[in-house]
RNA sequence: GCCCUCGUGGUGAAACUGGAUAUCACAUUUGGCUUCGAACCAAAAGUCUGCAGGUCCGAAUCCUGCCGAGGGCACCA
């Protein structure tokens, strides 16, 4: 509708056609739709705004989408669509009810959660794939072809670090014990921690693991090694590691189409690197490390190849934009990380603009916020971390209680539990704009009343619980009366295609889960005035017609979200 | 030291990217389940947007300067 009315405005101004806007009027008395031009094509030819707005309003003349439009305050034109433009969407809802085109044909690859092998999945890797989750799905509604794939790091000093302090414990008077196999996935995180302490406190313990780091470098995925070597702890890690992120993925409603190992990248970000050496876009710095001089972009330096020879993270990412390209050809790809990566990343883009410019020009990089700790950062280095179970879990205690004494079957409060917990945790996430941090207050960031998650599901689990309750007394839906005047839940229904389009084109879920969390206000508030089931009100069928097409909105927003909505609750 | 974010009722956020009387939720006070699910609804009170200037018909949003918070700045990812 909002193009629509451009159009209409375009036509009507002709080419003197300022850049203007159409918005959602959010108050009601301003009509459903209203812009400004008036007011900046007035600036421009040096006339009274109202005056050119009136003559705007002339040549619009008479439309059928309108039912009225108005002029107001300094120079507004308020538009006031007429009803039936409202009904006749609504009877046309279904399960694709907001799906786009503005992405057909269009291939998109995104890059989300990006855990790490050899660390415990925390908060962080939470948030990056609740929110590379609804980006993907958004897009695929949209008309995208979408690959999601996760970018795991199985290699590096980090790896190296864990590795090493494994080994360390599963030796005992120097000898490799049996009785300490295998290591648990817990211990991993710990092992980590532990192993970058004895990089900064001790020499000797610093050069191992330069070592081990070396070797792993050049493992063969395919090949068998001895359990008690440093290859042998490290794919036996690797494995566990692998399995235990698998189970989280599906908890949280992800399917991968690839996981990317680090590990996969490496020799082709080195060649890359290289052979900008050659070309003199990167160049050689202290102790023969290769770097790339920001600087002269109005960035900062960065280390592509550290002087031991191997390629760095940002070598990697290089080869990485490769590795996808040559995979998928895509038209976008999306990087989804956390926003202290945000200046890392343009310094990256930029070498990247350098020696592929095609690929640069492809990748758009977004930067979420952080989930803090009242006291302070997260820190894997320090094993002060909140893993991404503990919290599931956490949540999982509170619904479990709330739901105790409701008459449901075993498996339907399992599956209850685990939908709700998972709902609230990413509505939680994904309420606010995307790069803005999170304070990680229990109780307060987790609720399950007014804006949440539980909200949305308790919403349409009541309109389910009408809707079967009008089948019991066999009262069909049907748009043959309508009452006089149609509500605000008809107007918010048929605005939810354009939330989806803004929420796609700005790369922000947020705009759907505010315009969902109204949406259900809106029908709660209805509920509360109208009985909706009733075989003595002519209107009934209607209102159930109302509610289903409510109903599905919401399913289709609440997927969009990988929310998931719940018959029962 | 340099660079990047951000500062909005007591708390957490929003404001459709420069528009109309700054919204929403939590918490507080009050009212509503013998009637389709009260994880709900209704009502009250509470912010003139960190501070000081500037641009504009019009600023939470843009510019300048302070104050405060967070993040990043060569071999971690």
């Amino acid at each position: 509708m909002r193009d629509e009315i451009k159009k209409i405005i375009f036509k009507a101004v002709r080419a003197e056609a300022p850049d203007f806007s159409v918005d959602i009027s959010d108050d009601k008395s301003h009509g459903d739709y209203s812009t400004n031009v008036a007011l900046i094509l007035a600036k421009k030819i040096g006339k009274n705004p109202r005056e050119v707005a009136e003559m705007i309003k002339q040549k619009i003349g008479e439309n059928k989408l309108f039912s009225k439009i108005e002029i107001a305050g300094p120079g507004f034109i308020n538009f006031f669509i007429s009803e039936k433009v409202f009904l006749d969407s609504l009877k046309k809802v279904d399960d694709d009810f907001g799906r786009g085109k503005e992405l057909k044909n269009k291939k998109i690859i995104i890059d989300y959660t990006d855990a790490n092998l050899f660390k415990e999945f925390h908060i962080g890797h939470l948030m990056s794939n609740s929110v590379g989750e609804s980006l993907s799905r958004i897009f695929e509604f949209g008309g995208a072809k979408v690959k999601r794939v996760c970018y795991q790091s199985d290699i590096g000093l980090n790896v190296a670090k864990a590795v090493w302090a494994v080994i360390k414990r599963s030796k005992k008077d120097g000898n490799f014990d049996v009785s300490i196999l295998p290591i648990g996935i817990f211990e991993l995180g710990q092992a980590y921690a532990e192993g970058d302490l004895a990089y900064k406190n001790d020499e000797n313990d610093k050069k191992e693991i330069i070592e081990i780091n070396k070797k792993i470098y050049n493992v063969d995925l395919e090949k068998k090694y001895s359990t008690f070597s440093a290859e042998g702890r490290y794919l036996e890690g690797r494995e566990k590691s692998l399995k235990y992120l698998e189970n989280i993925y599906k908890k949280l409603g992800t399917k991968f189409d690839e996981l990317i190992p680090e590990s996969k990248v490496v020799d082709l970000g080195k060649k890359i690197v290289e052979k900008g050496l050659r070309d003199g876009i990167f160049e050689k710095g202290e102790n023969g490390a290769v770097i790339f001089r920001g600087e002269r972009y109005g960035l900062h330096t960065r280390v592509f190849i550290n002087s031991e020879g191997l390629p760095t993270y940002e070598a990697k990412d290089l080869g990485l934009a490769e590795f996808k390209y040559k995979k998928y050809k895509y038209d976008r790809s999306v990087v989804v990380t956390a926003n202290e990566q945000n200046d890392y990343f343009k310094v990256m883009l930029c070498a990247m603009d350098k020696v592929a410019p095609k690929l640069a020009e492809r990748t758009k990089h977004i930067g979420h916020g952080m989930m803090r700790l009242p006291e302070g950062k997260m820190s894997s280095r320090t094993g002060k971390v909140i893993t991404g179970e503990s919290l599931i879990e956490k949540v999982e205690e509170l619904v479990k209680e709330k739901i105790k004494d409701r008459e449901l079957s075993k498996e339907e409060k399992k599956e209850i539990t685990e939908k709700v917990a998972i709902g609230a945790i990413k509505y939680s996430i994904l309420k606010q704009s995307i790069g803005s941090d999170i304070i990680y207050d229990f109780d307060k960031s987790i609720s399950f009343e007014g804006d949440s998650g539980p909200y949305l599901q308790y919403s349409y689990t009541r309109a389910e619980s009408v809707l079967r309750k009008a089948k019991v007394e066999k009262i069909k839906s049907s748009f043959k009366k309508i009452p006089e005047e149609i509500t605000e839940l008809e107007k918010a229904i048929y605005r939810f295609p354009e939330i989806v389009l803004q929420a796609s084109e700005n790369y922000e879920p947020h705009f759907l889960v505010l315009y969902l969390t109204e949406l259900a206000g809106i029908f709660n508030r209805y509920y509360a005035k109208n009985k909706i089931v009733d075989k003595g009100d002519e209107f009934s069928p209607y209102k159930i017609a109302l509610t289903n097409a409510f109903a599905t909105t919401m399913k289709n927003g609440m997927k969009l979200l990988a929310i998931n909505p719940l018959e029962k609750m």
